[in-house]
RNA sequence: GCCGAGUUAGCUCAGUUGGUAGAGCAUUCGACUGAAAAUUGAAGGGUCCACGGUUCGAGUCCGUGACUCGGCA
């Protein structure tokens, strides 16, 4: 069977990846498929900055708004779902554009994880943080380099999350952690389109984006999620954007300390993504965002690679 | 003009009884297999306002000057 193709589309937050993902979706009448963790919720819209309904409507979109806060998602869900739809549209002989902030999510698709197919255990995760909380996770750490070496040295001690997660595989299982995460490779011949802009110029652009979120409504938005009864307890909550606005809504600061600490977060943000997608990274193409020929740029990728060019 | 406080990392500031400097934030780099916009590690970065003095040795003590901020005239 010849593997058919799947075009990546990755980049920091606010590089313009959507916007380039639309406009190639309808020239070559592809389907996007969003790997963005964010996105999967519907009651986040003005603060993660979701495409627009007018765009949703204008070509086919996967994995947006499928899910409710109360409901979270994960990587093996999203994995599962995402694979999935990716061969439903190659199966109608179309394009599909993997495209999203989530640099996790995107890996999975492109190496072709092979998740653990233990799931998070609610009690077991609760039990094992109070168990760290009392004896310390430093000795949870230390019980888990004797169960699982490998996985132990993978995960720095002072993580209590990935030591925690660790363990509730092996708990659950009866299998070392280090055992059951494989990668093979995927069905697809692919192409990665990565976005490159100067720091200073994405920089500014999250400044501009941000007082934006503010202007169109960011604080109501949070009003009424909380109102709804979706407060920061909700792990889907943590967002940036949200809990600025809500330390803001208790009162502890103004709306413009608000702001400034979103800019500050997101721009953190923005470096962690980065470590995903590196500019040595030899399968990445990487276009220039700021480009005015960037669609053309990226036309002349996708016929060169996969034969595929706009009908017309 | 007088009195007081101050001047140390890009920013806000610590710095004990003198032994050539630290924190938070910022910046940069890294990890990541069912929480990932999460969680987490590391690094770079200082003529300690200037000049002189005391001292083996001054960010620290003394003097002079410059600048900043208060107060009083």
């Amino acid at each position: 069977m010849i593997e058919k193709p799947l075009l990546l589309i990755v980049g920091p937050t606010a590089s313009g990846k959507s916007s380039l993902a639309i406009k190639l979706a309808r020239a070559l009448d592809a389907e996007i498929v969003s790997a963005d963790s964010r996105y999967l919720y519907r009651e986040l819209e003005i603060g993660v900055a979701k495409p627009s309904s007018a765009d949703l409507a204008s070509v086919k979109h996967h994995l947006i708004n499928v899910a409710s806060l109360t409901n979270p998602w994960n990587l093996g869900l999203y994995k599962q779902s995402a694979t999935q739809i990716i061969s439903e549209i190659q199966l109608r002989n179309r394009l599909p554009i993997l495209t999203g902030g989530t640099g996790q999510y995107v890996r999975s698709i492109l190496q072709n994880w092979q998740i653990p197919s233990h799931g998070p255990v609610g009690q077991l995760r609760e039990d094992l943080e109070t168990i760290g909380d009392h004896i310390g996770f430093d000795k949870l750490y230390e019980i888990l380099s004797a169960l699982d070496p490998q996985a132990a040295a993978n995960i720095d001690y002072r993580n209590h999350r990935r030591t925690i997660r660790a363990l509730e595989v092996i708990l659950s299982s009866g299998k070392k952690f280090s055992d059951l995460r494989d990668k093979e490779k995927p069905p697809y011949t692919t192409l990665i389109i990565g976005l490159e802009l100067q720091r200073e110029v994405l920089y500014a652009r999250i400044d501009e984006r941000v007082d934006a979120m503010i202007s169109q409504g960011l604080v109501g938005e949070v009003q009424n999620l909380l109102d709804a009864g979706s407060g920061p307890a909700l792990e889907a909550m943590r967002v940036i954007g949200y809990n600025e606005i809500i330390t803001h809504l208790r009162g502890e600061i103004s709306l413009e300390e608000a702001a400034a600490l979103i800019k500050r977060n997101t721009r953190a943000y923005v470096r962690r993504q980065a470590n995903w997608f590196k500019p040595t990274d030899p399968d990445i193409h990487w276009l220039n965002a700021q480009d005015p020929a960037l669609f053309e740029n990226a036309l002349d990728l996708i016929e060169s690679n996969f034969g595929i060019k706009p009908e017309r």
